[in-house]
DNA sequence: CCGTTGCCTTGACTTATGTCAAAAAGGAGT
DNA sequence: ACTCCTTTTTGACATAAGTCAAGGCAACGG
């Protein structure tokens, strides 16, 4: 187990602030530990409080009346999710759930809410990453109105090569139906567009390690998106 | 022309601060009048402030590759918009043009970041106009992956008349074309779904106006929501 | 009154993606 | 190596929604 200080003095939302004022958020966190697959909360649920994971991996998504789930995102290490209702006072918006055993640090609302109103760096990084947030978003009904699935896939391949610091390989952190569930749409689909994809030379699958072949051809695709 | 102090004091991002500290927002803010469809900024333009909609009525949209459009809000009097790179220091993450004649009130960046630092209420107003903001493209997002067509404009026709408190019936604020970007659709489809349910008798159509002739059909249209 | 213009609607067609069902491939544990 | 179970892949099919092209309709100015 990471001490909470740790990962306290390494999430964004807290960078630059000063010692004492890292104390001070210490003592309003709370650790917690889910096993895997484990519901964090409902959408609807009261909001007392957010997260922010030390380790693991927790989802945060919606699921249709028919059953179709869509993940809106997947959180690692350092980042705080859960925080949209301690500003606009309502429910939660979507579920939240491991999927990795995790241990996560709460921050109780009205602590948190004292602690913000009391120090103007804690709250331009909290209005930071919540911009980032909705800059986010953005892409993402971008990608859902404006791109079909195989341009939001090259999309999410080149974002994840990028992230991972890789020139021409990734290696995917979900199940492909995860990720199917974060392009918006079924395992099928997305198995039948990686073959294509496969057979195009655009890529070369296997199982959850992927390498990109042909990143121009995968960054035409992303942008102005038909496959064959 | 209104008073930009009214303005200001009417805003939810100002409600709830002192008369002193409005008239120090009044003191930094900047007037700016265009005519209909004239753009405000280009995704990719360096942000130096963010705006609010006196009076008029602007878009926030992208557009793909092929030409297709997608209208993320339509921001009327009170609504500001373009507050995201303010705090994540970057581009603009898409595009606003006005859709009337309209009214703007230009606030910049380092002028308002300035405020914002010495003024907790002012930042606990932006982090909640910040957290709404994901509210909303959680809902836009859900619509878009997990409902289809009929069921977004069955949720819209519903959130209009709510909006406009009317029990039965709404008046279409922009025209047809732009309902259908920001459903995420072509104004064929849209024309089509229309008189889909003007034939079941969901609803009446004439022009703008649309009659809501079985509320509880378009609620679990907008659901699980099929049509026929 | 009539033609122009922009918006909306309709029709015929294509296509991407979802559905359902079954087979195949992996992994974990015995 | 074998079984059990989950994940992934494949196939045949259905359908929502996009494309292209044409026509209607209303508003506006000459």
């Amino acid at each position: 187990m990471n001490k909470i200080i740790d990962i306290i003095s390494q999430a964004p939302l807290f960078t630059g602030l000063p010692e004492d004022q890292l104390n001070e958020i210490k003592q309003i966190a709370i650790d917690k530990f889910y096993d895997k697959d484990k519901t964090i909360f409902l959408e609807g649920d009261d909001c007392n409080g957010f997260y922010i994971v030390a380790a693991g991996k927790v989802k945060i998504y919606k699921v249709s009346f028919e059953g179709k789930e869509q993940i809106f995102h997947i959180y690692g290490p350092g980042n705080p999710f859960g925080e949209v209702p301690v500003f606009s006072g309502q429910k939660f918006p979507a579920n939240a759930q491991t999927i990795l055993k995790s241990h996560l640090l709460f921050f109780p609302r009205s602590a948190f809410v004292d602690l913000i109103s009391n120090n103007p760096s804690l709250s331009l990084n909290m209005l930071a990453i919540l911009s980032m947030r909705l800059r986010q978003f953005t892409v993402q009904i971008e990608n859902l109105s404006l791109k079909e699935v195989p341009g939001r896939l090259a999309s999410y391949l080149l974002y994840l090569a990028n992230e991972q610091e890789q020139e021409d390989f990734v290696a995917l952190n979900i199940s492909k139906g995860q990720l199917a569930s974060l392009l918006g749409t079924i395992p099928e689909t997305l198995s039948r567009i990686l073959a294509k994809m496969n057979n195009q030379n655009l890529i070369e699958v296997s199982g959850r390690d992927i390498k990109l072949l042909d990143r121009i051809g995968l960054e035409e695709l992303s942008e102005h998106g038909k496959l064959q």
